[in-house]
DNA sequence: ATATCTGCAAATGCTTTGCAGGGCA
DNA sequence: TGCCCTGCAAAGCATTTGCAGATAT
């Protein structure tokens, strides 16, 4: 089961109550921006600041326990680390998908014509999801 | 040969000394962001204003007619629109390299696994480029 | 001729910083 | 208790906007 408490202790990120809020509505929500996550805990700590949603998801970046994904035409979104995977950008709704496809047939591909040194690959896919499509209709 | 004039005048933009510079100096440096342009335009333009950049830069992307590149921890860089292409960026000196790699593949993975329809596949790859592992040797 | 562009200055927005009080370990 | 965190306010950057004069077609 998912513990975000645990989870801060191991980052060595001392537990709170706004950080565990962050990592709860990130475990729930998948992908958000800054905004997202400011209008969100606003609800549960009407007095929270803006600065500490920053400093906090900066610290978790540094930890490398969250990650930001930039999307094209938009503000990056932040997400809780785990297995490497892809994304799907909805142009239409918005909306961020994770999809775990194999992409290490491309690293195949720049290593037989470059002598550049792939250690990551990131794959950002734009278009419409399955919703819009049936909405579209 | 390369005619920034008649480039601009295709996406119907006016033709002036600033955006010729400005789309030249793509040409000649591939990817560079806001402020190596300005930088650089700086040299021809002594007087040219950070707010001309960012006017004409924005114009070109709207007629999509320069590509915003968005870069892991970095700034996003602009080049001219070119067919389909991946980006390779070194870690170390931060240089970035266009590869022509065939990214199909991926977009056949997604269609047998989800219904999102792709449009647009966008692959950045992180590592270290030839010249920077020789010289960590 | 006129619609558009440039450069300047001001405005806006987003993010970071410093600090005093409060909370977690 | 002691160090770290929070919220506030201010500072710092990045980007956009409005305007008057200049320029391209």
């Amino acid at each position: 089961m998912f513990n975000s408490s645990v989870l801060l202790k191991e980052y060595d990120l001392k537990v709170t109550p706004q950080r565990v809020a962050i990592v709860e509505e990130l475990y729930r929500n998948g992908h958000m921006n800054i905004d997202e996550l400011y209008q969100s805990l606003l609800k549960k700590f009407p007095s929270i600041s803006l600065a500490t949603i920053y400093k906090n998801v900066n610290a978790m970046v540094e930890k490398i326990f969250l990650n930001e994904v930039k999307i094209p035409e938009a503000k990056s979104v932040y997400e809780l680390a785990k297995e490497e995977h892809s994304h799907l950008i909805c142009s239409s709704c918005g909306k961020i998908e994770d999809i775990y496809i194999d992409t290490s047939v491309l690293n195949d591909s720049v290593a037989t014509i470059s002598d550049f040194k792939v250690k990551d690959t990131k794959v950002v896919f734009s278009g419409t999801c399955s919703d819009c499509q049936k909405s579209s209709k």
